[in-house]
DNA sequence: GACTGTGAAGCCATTCACAGCT
DNA sequence: AGCTGTGAATGGCTTCACAGTC
């Protein structure tokens, strides 16, 4: 979504001490056309004032408002092996409001390690976490075997949306947000557009 | 790029045996209309026979060689963190052809290290492996500071397309394709959809 | 003069619906 | 009958261009 996109650039041109920022530099610097910022920005209200451009801190703020920002969402994690470790501790997170309340494992191997200020639970105390904390949020890092049946879990638990990285896709309820990453497929995009390139130059 | 998604989902049906298969259940499968996988796939040849669908295996030769994974690709990883480790280690990558030949870190902290098969070398040598092994992808796992830097040394050294995990927007020259994973970006997207919901009832 | 907000035009991706093959 | 390939229709998103405001 292009509007986290502008909120990333606003925050950085906020620390730059920028005060006032126009639609064109906005493009510029998020690689959209002028056109595109003020139709994304002005479909939810007038944050502009014409002939000046938008207030870099209020824009901002509005912007984090809509996207849902404005306050602190709890997360869980399940799955403690290499990559659900490298996220619980990626401060990326934590930046954008983001705090991980759960890390969880299946395996008992992990099971009472810490990250960061936070120890890896059995999957049995997931329920509780999620309910004492109110949290609608989780992200997925386990084996491919096990995805779905996490995914229900977390869906039965409460968990309103899903960040899916294991490599498969998981079918829940229509009204459980489900994203999906999926690290090859990224690559796999890069190697489609390599392979066009030289095919393009023949 | 849905064909990516086409390609799991045959490689999957692979596996369970079946021969052949029509665009209802490939659109079925992958979450698309059958239309669009019909247009998808017919807009790179005939692969299909009418009344009949698609033949499995064929179809997967086919969508695999239009991806450019009908060969390896050779891969360096700089950023030898969290997150660049648990990289090196995702089985994914190897699993479509991606082999890592090079990990690579500014610290000399990790130099030396090893993650599977391969040893983390300091940056000094990275264009050396780069040449020596002709790779055209990177992937960058570096802090937010280091990222710009990195990037411009892999197009330097002769990179042609970089994955860029550090949460910040590199520039380069419109020649390298570039594509950018911020985790972040991802839960934001989930944190939207959750606000646009609750307004909605209102 | 600079820059926003926005109706209108243009453009591209998706869907429809059917002819054509097996 | 079943299913693909595809022109035509649709719908949505993007860009244009300009009136409105500072």
């Amino acid at each position: 979504m292009r509007l986290a996109v502008y909120s990333r650039f606003l925050e950085n041109a906020k620390q730059r001490g920028v005060v006032t920022i126009s639609s064109g530099s906005i493009a510029e610097g998020t690689g959209v056309t002028p056109a595109q910022v003020r139709k994304d920005l002005a479909y939810f209200g007038e944050f502009g004032t014409r002939g000046v451009g938008y207030n870099v801190r209020e824009l901002n703020g509005h912007v984090l408002r809509i996207l849902g920002l404005n306050h602190k969402w709890p997360t869980v994690l399940v799955g403690a092996g290499k990559l659900g470790s490298a996220l619980a501790l990626y401060e990326g997170f934590l930046a954008r409001g983001f705090h991980i309340v759960g890390i969880f494992d299946v395996d008992t191997d992990p099971v009472g390690k810490r990250f960061g200020s936070i120890e890896v639970l059995p999957v049995s105390q997931l329920e509780e976490v999620i309910s004492k904390y109110n949290v609608q949020i989780g992200i997925i890092t386990v084996p491919v075997a096990a995805a779905q049946d996490v995914g229900e879990r977390l869906a039965g638990a409460g968990i309103k949306a899903i960040l899916n990285f294991s490599p498969k896709v998981i079918n829940l309820p229509a009204d459980i947000i489900v994203r999906h990453v999926d690290f090859s497929l990224h690559l796999e995009v890069l190697t489609f557009n390599l392979a066009r390139k030289v095919e393009s130059k023949k």
